[in-house]
DNA sequence: ATCAAAGTTGACCATTCGGTCAATTCAGGT
DNA sequence: ACCTGAATTGACCGAATGGTCAACTTTGAT
């Protein structure tokens, strides 16, 4: 009797009805994963407990370790739901086309990101912090291939005069940097501008000016026009 | 018997000597404090253990609670001596002279700490992570103000024409979000990159093109010449 | 040498932790 | 109505945690 953790239906011959109980397993999974996203961004993996993750899904502790065999699976999997929205924000830094509207576009789609899911950037920056213990392998695999591959762009672009050249691995610790900070130093920034609706005004304040001061941080002509397309 | 929290000497007419053992207490607690200090930034204070403090500082368990009387008491010290390096780092602004170059030696500022404190900068990232429970005050106190009085410089600059016209906290919270980056996410980083020597291949390539970019994205200009001296 | 205070240490305690389990409830298929 | 497997729950266990303590050692003053 293993743990439900794939919900695998006990008859290959009528897979549409799941052996029970429609979709209730379901979600309470991810009932569980939201409660464990909030409870880990706050307080790492050593600092959360079960206890406090089951009190936040409003279930009893038992009932957490039913759907998931143990805490550092439980955090392995949210770490790794964290990792693929990080990894699909980064989506296409678009090869063609202005060179200015592309950053424009992913910064603001990573800006996004830390106004939707704080939880998740938090949770991603804890990791980091304490030495990125579960996500290592990805950093210096995907990751870094993607910066290569998308640094190459960069390349051209600043060999083409349409942006300034800083080397690309920097220009996307920098735009990370400050997309990020509003989520993950939400209380500080918080505390110094006594802001009460933090979404609406800090990030249609970042959206606005610091897109504009990361786009001028990288040297991207706002007059440029597509002048790289097919050379 | 209290704990000897102060080191008051018992004879009033003698406080040159100080009862007994010299310094040993002395260097004892700051061995504590630095092994708290790493400990900390990793796991967070939930996270931490006292008897991996202990172990970092090469004493028994009981030791570190003989110097500090509770874990919480010393996490309080760690982080205020943290904090203070933090605020320490602020220094001044410098009101009057080139804006750029103002910015420039302030930004080389925050990087060096980054660089000779990332632990120190790692154990700020955390806390205000988790919602800064225990420095909120002094983040809406003192942090807040020195924001309000060095943001009135740049809006002067800004009137006058030598600096974008951002919202000042904003350009500090990139400032700060940029600055810290290297220390806070130095696994990322070193994961992207694969460099062997972090230290020194990341900050010098940081404290050149980073600079300058921060410059840029501020608008600052890099020949204007002290042309707000005494208006 | 003697003394007292400071420092050191490992054993110990109460609590809390992650994790297990048996008992029970619930829901759908027959 | 009955059965079956999933879901729920609180009691429980061993290990680990923060903290205490009494015994012991070290150090400098006399």
């Amino acid at each position: 009797m293993e743990a439900p953790q794939a919900n695998i239906p006990s008859r290959l011959d009528r897979i549409e009805t799941p052996t029970s109980n429609q979709g209730v397993g379901e979600r309470q999974r991810e009932r569980i994963l939201r409660a464990a996203t909030l409870v880990f961004s706050r307080k790492g993996y050593d600092g959360a407990r079960v206890e406090a993750i089951a009190q936040k899904a409003g279930i009893p502790k038992g009932n957490v370790l039913y759907y998931f065999k143990s805490k550092k699976a439980l955090y392995r999997i949210v770490i790794k739901q964290v990792l693929s929205l990080w990894l699909e924000a980064l989506g296409n830094v678009s090869e063609e086309g202005n060179p200015e509207e592309a950053i424009r576009q992913y910064v603001n789609r990573k800006l996004a990101l830390s106004r939707n899911h704080p939880e998740a950037s938090r949770l991603f920056a804890m990791e980091v912090i304490s030495g990125a213990p579960i996500i290592s392998d990805h950093l210096s695999g995907e990751l870094r291939r993607w910066v290569e591959e998308k640094g190459r762009i960069f390349k051209k672009w600043q060999e083409a005069g349409l942006m300034a050249k800083i080397d690309p691995p920097h220009a996307f610790f920098m735009i990370w940097a400050v997309t990020q900070t509003y989520a993950d130093f939400e209380a500080q920034i918080q505390a110094v501008t006594g802001v009460k609706n933090y979404d609406q005004e800090i990030y249609s304040d970042a959206s606005g000016e610091v897109v504009d001061a990361l786009v001028r941080a990288l040297g991207l002509k706002r007059d440029q026009r597509c002048s790289v397309q097919s050379a």
